[in-house]
DNA sequence: ATGTCTTTGTGAACGCGTGCACAAAGATGG
DNA sequence: CCATCTTTGTGCACGCGTTCACAAAGACAT
């Protein structure tokens, strides 16, 4: 920034694009790897190859954190891990609920990823009441009508939903109405939530969906021989 | 539009914004459950408020496909159902390996929304010999040296990952050199793959720490109270 | 100090995706 | 057959995200 360049951004952490925050992580990843080998300095053509990313994108992405780099050099790891930790908010603790702990939730629950990066397992949840006092990964699962107290004792306002779909909209009603401001969902519904709450959703049956139809495309494009005559008597009123 | 309607859109189905596809498999989801309704018809308000998308966006998307609406009516929903499914492929069958039956693989494997859709587990594969031959979702766990002969003897064009990390790449690129033209990774690492394959990741570490980013932002809004000072003495060279 | 060489930070152009707003299509009723 | 009313299909404008390309910053050697 050659105009009026200020000793400390203030509020420029507002209106980082949501494309970038996304990417961060990404970068975070790659800068972990590179700082457990020690390595000091990395230039924005490397990181952006180790995180599959355009340079030019990686760097116009940094430039939104504050301009941290090292013309002729690049930038520092150590710093930049702390940088962009600081800029997710993994330099403080985030309790996390785990509702419904079926096969996937029993998954998520045993997942090491989740404490590596400050996020930390408050409960498991399960309206199950024969799982009740059972030991996931070290912890008891608890039943759902724990849930009011446990979000409210613990200061959680993370959520992860993994019921069935049928339950989830009732499990996401009562996590905000405990508190709970962010909820990762992977029932495959459309959540409903008040202006204010943060809804993510991990869907395996879409990302598939989406595979078949460039799969399929693929095929197509070499033999293109359509099966037509396949079309159902059916046709719009 | 209006201008010379031909009867088969034929080579129209080029051309559909990644944008589209990635919400077509929400729109089929939504109407299915109108189907299982019996609901005739859907109007794209209405729709569009079951899918959680816009309606001017639904109805654009639909015109990708073509002209499948009647003006003042709305939408036939069993002949969406099916122009839907066969864009995205899914009136053929679409043969899928899962690599990696830990915690999560043993939770895809038993996941019931594969099989609805046209996907169907060719096998389950890890390295762990302990494990080969035991059941898992009905299904014997076979060693990953049968890998190749599986996919070439199932035409196996799509693979699942959900092995650990360290073993991702190597994984896919026997998955890629066997025939497979799809991946879906779990492990959080950057997978290169020779043009003409695509891979599609699912990271739970990186939605939650979007999430954490918003959710800090939330926190901030209100109490402004930057902890300052904790700068760590690491600067930029 | 000066020059060279590397790499950042960003201006600018472009393309994609979104949503408004409305004309036209077509159903429905008289 | 005509009028009315509903709802689609889309032209258009706008904003966001991506990428190229390059000036300038700064390290490093002499
Ligand atoms: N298993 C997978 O790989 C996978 C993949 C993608 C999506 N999903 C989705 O994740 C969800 C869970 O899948 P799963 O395979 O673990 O199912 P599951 O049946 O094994 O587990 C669901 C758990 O939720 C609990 N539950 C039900 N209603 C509840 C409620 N109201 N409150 C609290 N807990 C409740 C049940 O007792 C059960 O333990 C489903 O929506 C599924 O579609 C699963
Ligand atoms: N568990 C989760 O909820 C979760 C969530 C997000 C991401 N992930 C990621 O998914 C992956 C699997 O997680 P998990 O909890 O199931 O781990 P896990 O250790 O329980 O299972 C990994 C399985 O992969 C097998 N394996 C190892 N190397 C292999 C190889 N070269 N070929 C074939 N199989 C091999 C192992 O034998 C083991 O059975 C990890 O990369 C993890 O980071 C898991």
């Amino acid at each position: 920034m050659a105009t009026g360049r200020s000793h400390r951004p203030a509020t420029r952490s507002r209106g980082i694009p949501e494309a970038t925050v996304a990417r961060l992580p990404l970068y975070l990843r790659a800068l972990t790897a590179l700082s457990e080998r020690s390595v000091p300095t990395v230039s924005s053509e490397e990181l952006a190859a180790a995180a599959g990313v355009n340079s030019a994108k990686l760097r116009k992405d940094f430039s939104y954190l504050g301009s941290y780099g090292t013309r002729g050099v690049g930038y520092d790891v150590e710093y930049l891990v702390y940088q962009i930790s600081r800029e997710l908010g993994l330099t403080q603790d985030w309790p996390v609920v785990i509702v419904g702990i079926g096969n996937l939730g029993a998954a998520l629950a045993n997942y090491g990823g989740f404490a590596s990066r400050g996020f930390r397992v408050a409960a498991l949840l399960d309206a199950d009441t024969a799982l009740a006092g059972r030991l996931v990964a070290g912890l008891p699962v608890r039943h759902i009508d724990e849930l009011e107290s446990i979000v409210a004792d613990n200061q959680v306002s993370i959520g992860v939903i993994a019921t069935p779909a049928g339950a989830a909209q009732e499990v996401t009603d009562r996590l905000v109405a405990a508190g709970v401001t962010s909820i990762l969902n992977f029932a495959p519904t459309v959540l409903s939530v008040p202006d204010g709450v943060d809804v993510r959703k991990v869907d395996l049956s879409i990302e598939l969906q989406i595979l078949a139809f460039h799969e399929q495309r693929k095929a197509g494009e070499d033999d293109r021989q359509e099966p037509d005559g396949d079309v159902p008597a059916v046709m719009p009123a």
